[in-house]
DNA sequence: GTCTATACCACGATAGAC
DNA sequence: GTCTATCGTGGTATAGAC
């Protein structure tokens, strides 16, 4: 296998992953076929096959990937220590990171059940480390008394909840910048954890 | 057309959108055959077009009807008119009523991509008569220096988001009880809108 | 690695007998 | 109203030539 070939390989399987995130995030993944995928990146359906074990796969494929990312950018921010600050950081953050993918993060929520039970549960292992760091937070802070939370998990899911919303209608030519809609939604989150 | 006939009738329909809305949930719109649902009901293929158009309009029949029992009941609560007990009426309202219906609230958030366009912005409308419901409340409350919300609108979908992600988690035999849980959600969406 | 061709199956919807 | 049968289409996945 030469380099070339190698380079070519791995671009056309990225091309891939790009027209199957793009057209499942439109239009769904059962209602999406092979056949359409393959006509995007201007394959034949068989040719799709020599890149992609079979069509969940390419799903499970993009939806770890995902999660991976998130976990690493998340990682990559660097919070810093204190639970208030922490939390603006991460507020921030997840509005940020999800309004500038609405394509995979649709997926990610939308299409859990389109895979087999061993894949749903790696994906879920991943989203449950990621809420984890924010109910680390809560908790650190109700624990110091900075937050006043009644129960940490469910102000986690509150707080995510209202976060990801954001990209049911954010659209960046809108009435609000994407740094208004996160200064309000720092404020409400502060609030409703009872930041002081 | 005998009484009978008009009952029976009636109710093959009824039977009909219960397996749909059932099947529609834990599948996906796109996912689940005509043949599925028949055979769900105990009917062949051919007798389902008695009682539904096609497959697209059963979907958008589960919608409507979803979204105008769920105007209907806000209605029936009759919320004070105090903005900060309205808030708490519609919250524990909000909560009650979409963790009793787990599948129409994930058919109708969910399977919105599956309309036709004329469809889609019936159901719209439907859903933003219902958060008008709750962007009233807080807009009166913030003029009336009840609460303290910077832009009302996104107060709403922030609300709402935060409220509806209790389905994705909340299983009535879990740790907390719905009671419980609406305790928690009222005090946070309180705090959150800076209610005093 | 991609092509053409095809196996095999399921889909939504309809026709016409009962 | 329901049945059986079928139309026409399109699905995933594979085989084998190049």
């Amino acid at each position: 296998m030469t380099r070339q070939t190698r380079i070519r390989s791995a671009e056309t399987g990225a091309r891939i992953r790009a027209a199957a995130l793009r057209l499942f995030a439109r239009d769904g993944y059962a209602a999406v076929s092979m056949r359409q995928i393959a006509g995007e990146v201007g394959l034949q359906v068989g040719a799709l096959y020599n890149h992609v074990a079979d069509k969940q796969s390419l799903l499970v494929v993009l939806m770890r990937e995902h999660m991976e990312a998130l976990l690493a950018a998340l990682d990559a921010e660097a919070l810093p220590e204190a639970p208030d600050a922490a939390l603006e950081g991460f507020v921030r953050f997840h509005i940020r990171y999800h309004a500038a993918r609405p394509d995979e993060v649709f997926i990610a929520y939308m299409e859990l059940r389109n895979l087999g039970p061993e894949n749903f549960a790696g994906i879920e292992a991943l989203r449950r480390r990621y809420e984890d760091r924010l109910e680390g937070m809560l908790a650190r802070g109700a624990e110091a008394g900075i937050f006043s939370v009644r129960d940490a998990r469910v102000a986690t899911m509150a707080v995510i909840a209202m976060l990801t919303g954001v990209t049911t209608w954010f659209r960046p030519e809108g009435r609000l910048s994407l740094d208004e809609v996160e200064a309000i939604y720092v404020e409400m989150a502060r609030k409703a954890v009872g930041a002081r």
